[in-house]
DNA sequence: ATGCACCCTGTAGCAACTACAGGGTCAAGA
DNA sequence: TCTTGACCCTGTAGTTGCTACAGGGTGCAT
């Protein structure tokens, strides 16, 4: 299929799939006499897998270990369960820092009452961290 | 006050508040006959609304507006609280699909047995997004 | 006079794309 | 046959918000 056709049933923009060729994330596909490229399943099944892994927050450079994991079958499974431990704590980390950054927004849009930029609470709020609940 | 020191005053790193004044964040300072910027306490109060609107997840663009606004007192205060809002909403947003992402990647992380990588759940699930339980 | 901490400018790098500019290819229709 | 339009190619530069040099100048203490 040409590239057009692997965007579609990837979901992934032509670009990025250029992109991800270029820094050897895909292998280069066998091209036809107008230089096009022509890719085959196992092209369109480790662009999911890639597309996949970006949804779930992994790094480019995670998702390289994992495929050189999956190229290699014979080697053990506990090298991608630690790397998405990892991701899943740092995923964790970042809902829990999120969620103090939620409340002290909440605080500070709760206190507008109108008026004008010399007396708003949100600009003041912003402009003094004395007024925050937590550190952050 | 000398740079070093406005940046020990507000954690601002050296060539962040460089940056800020490249784009035009921060005003320019005076210099000093050796041409070092010298900076005053309105310079560090903005500094500091600059690093906590930043702390809190606002866009440099966002805090260029609510910058604007809290230079110009008579202004209503409604668009501060629009802004402050719609980023609030950014981030519950951003909470929830942290959320969905948290819980499939458990459910990954859950499914290794340990084992060689091609019985590899973990792998398995990253390119097969029918094990996933939610859109994402 | 020599070391050291500090300051300056300008440029390039990071992640992970995205967006052109400027060209080539190919099949269908007039 | 010619042309139109959809598709493809390469290469480079832009995005956000910094951070990290390289290569130099300044100021103060010893």
């Amino acid at each position: 299929m040409k590239i057009g056709e692997l965007s579609r049933a990837t979901g992934t923009n032509i670009e990025t799939i250029r992109y991800y060729e270029r820094i050897g994330l895909l292998p280069k596909p066998h091209r036809t006499v107008a230089n096009y490229r022509s890719y085959g399943d196992p092209h369109r099944a480790r662009l999911t897998f890639v597309r996949h892994s970006r949804d779930l927050g992994f790094t480019i450079e995670e998702i390289r270990s994992l495929l050189d994991l999956s190229d290699d079958p014979g080697r053990d499974c506990s090298e991608a369960d630690r790397i998405a431990s990892r991701h899943l704590a740092q995923v964790e980390d970042k809902i829990a820092q999120l969620t103090l950054l939620r409340d002290e927004l909440t605080r500070i849009v709760g206190r507008c009452r109108g008026g004008v930029a010399a007396e708003c609470r949100v600009i003041e709020a912003l402009g003094d961290h004395r007024h925050c609940a937590s550190a952050h």
